[in-house]
DNA sequence: GCACAGCCTGACGTCGCGTCAGGGTCAAGC
DNA sequence: GCTTGACCCTGACGCGACGTCAGGCTGTGC
């Protein structure tokens, strides 16, 4: 098929094609003598694909890399793009459900607080998030396994595990503001503690993998950003223990 | 409130809010002495609208036109998102649709034709036409009118409107060819035929009413590339043997 | 053989911001 | 009163994903 022919099928524009192509996000498997572009059956498999993560909101850069993975078959991306668009669902629905509550408070005379209104949008950003988190971790065992296991969580699940984080994370504050070292016996011991709580809920972590989650905390501006405003701080010392406690228990 | 403390609530970034004040899209109702932007309830309800435009996909200058129409009270609004929120819903489920089917034929052993696996794009682009359209004419008679008489059309009927249409089009052309005024007898006949076909498959078309869609043919640059494609001029002259003929029934 | 639709490659424009750069402001603590 | 550090300001350039010409080659129906 011409690029015109493909374009008309797919709902997308010639121009579209041709930036594809430079970008080689799709280029046709063929050109004509006269330098036509030529699409295959694969080609139009792949140009789907394309399109379906450019909807999910992808920049065409993630795209490519998602595509070109080779541990990624057919069935995989099929799996993947039932989940993203199930997400996005959810997400929809609870922005119509935002706007049904606005119009009920209006119909009863009440007004939201500007922190109720924009609660929904609160949300928006996890599901990008989710997206970032794939991508990052693509198709690591431990992210497959953390998968696996939190599919069958439920909202209490969910909760208790919030709970327990969040009492990790006061510990570590106490510690902080009590002028314990980040190498000391009880920042370490935390460390641990927070190691088990991430095998136990989500996928097994060793001392390695731990220590370098630690280094995320503060080279990742999102983890850093989240630990600072808990407190000033608490990302580095958090990392520190963390990477502490490794070399604890691997020496 | 200061833009940080407004940015941090509604999830954007400082730099949006700069950008939405200096587009005139949303321009804090004060300043400080010092020149610091102050955000007052009523912005942040304004931003709010916005955002959630935004996040439905419309450029920034239609959110514009949107909150800045003073025939939209916020009732208005918020029913207006739930249509377009409930669409979203609809198109989403369809895709969901689309790539459930395709995980069924993969586990079948089936193929489906790439036309089939592209249908649910075909949608995207009239669903996002759609949503303009209903946008400009929102809740009008004519409109809601076309919307019913059109729901029962077959594919039949649509190629019979879509031929209709196109000859309408060619009597046009060759008028304008031929060197006929605009406002010409011969013109203005076409011009009536054109109505006539309005109110036959669409809603009641009366010339004032037809004279309005002749503005919109040279200002909406949509309908004016249609017509300039099928032969250069053609959207003036279309405009005014419409206005013409218009004047010409009323008086 | 010629009109005309369709294809090609640059190259510049647009939209919605991100990201410095360079500099003023304000509250807190010394 | 002075510093420090978070927060604010205004340019100005950059970027992603194309849109939109411009200038020119190709292929087909009459």
């Amino acid at each position: 098929m011409n690029v015109g022919e493909v374009a008309s099928l797919a709902g997308v524009t010639v121009r579209t094609l041709h930036h594809y192509d430079r970008i080689g996000l799709l280029s046709p498997s063929g050109r004509t003598p006269a330098g036509y572009r030529r699409y295959s059956a694969a080609d139009l498999e792949r140009l789907h694909r394309v399109l379906l993560y450019r909807a999910l909101g992808f920049p065409l850069e993630e795209v490519a890399t998602l595509l070109d993975d080779p541990s990624a078959d057919p069935a995989e991306h099929l799996r993947r793009q039932h989940r993203l668009l199930r997400d996005r669902l959810e997400r929809t629905s609870a922005m119509v459900a935002a706007v049904e509550k606005e119009m009920e408070a209006r119909a009863m005379g009440i007004d939201l607080t500007p922190e109720e209104r924009f609660e929904v949008f609160g949300e928006q950003d996890p599901a990008q998030y989710e997206a970032e988190a794939e991508e990052r971790w693509g198709d690591t065992d431990a992210w497959k396994e953390s998968k696996r296991r939190t599919r069958g969580y439920s909202k209490e699940d969910w909760l208790r595990i919030k709970a327990e984080g969040e009492d990790v994370e006061r510990r570590f504050v106490s510690a902080l503001q009590a002028g314990a070292a980040a190498d000391s016996e009880q920042a370490m011991d935390i460390a641990e503690a927070h190691r088990q709580q991430i095998s136990r809920n989500f996928y097994d972590c060793p001392p390695e993998v731990h220590a370098g989650l630690g280094r995320m905390y503060v080279e990742d501006p999102r983890f850093t950003g989240h630990y600072e405003r808990v407190a000033p701080g608490l990302a580095e010392y958090v990392s520190a223990a963390v990477q502490a406690n490794a070399a604890r228990r691997a020496g």
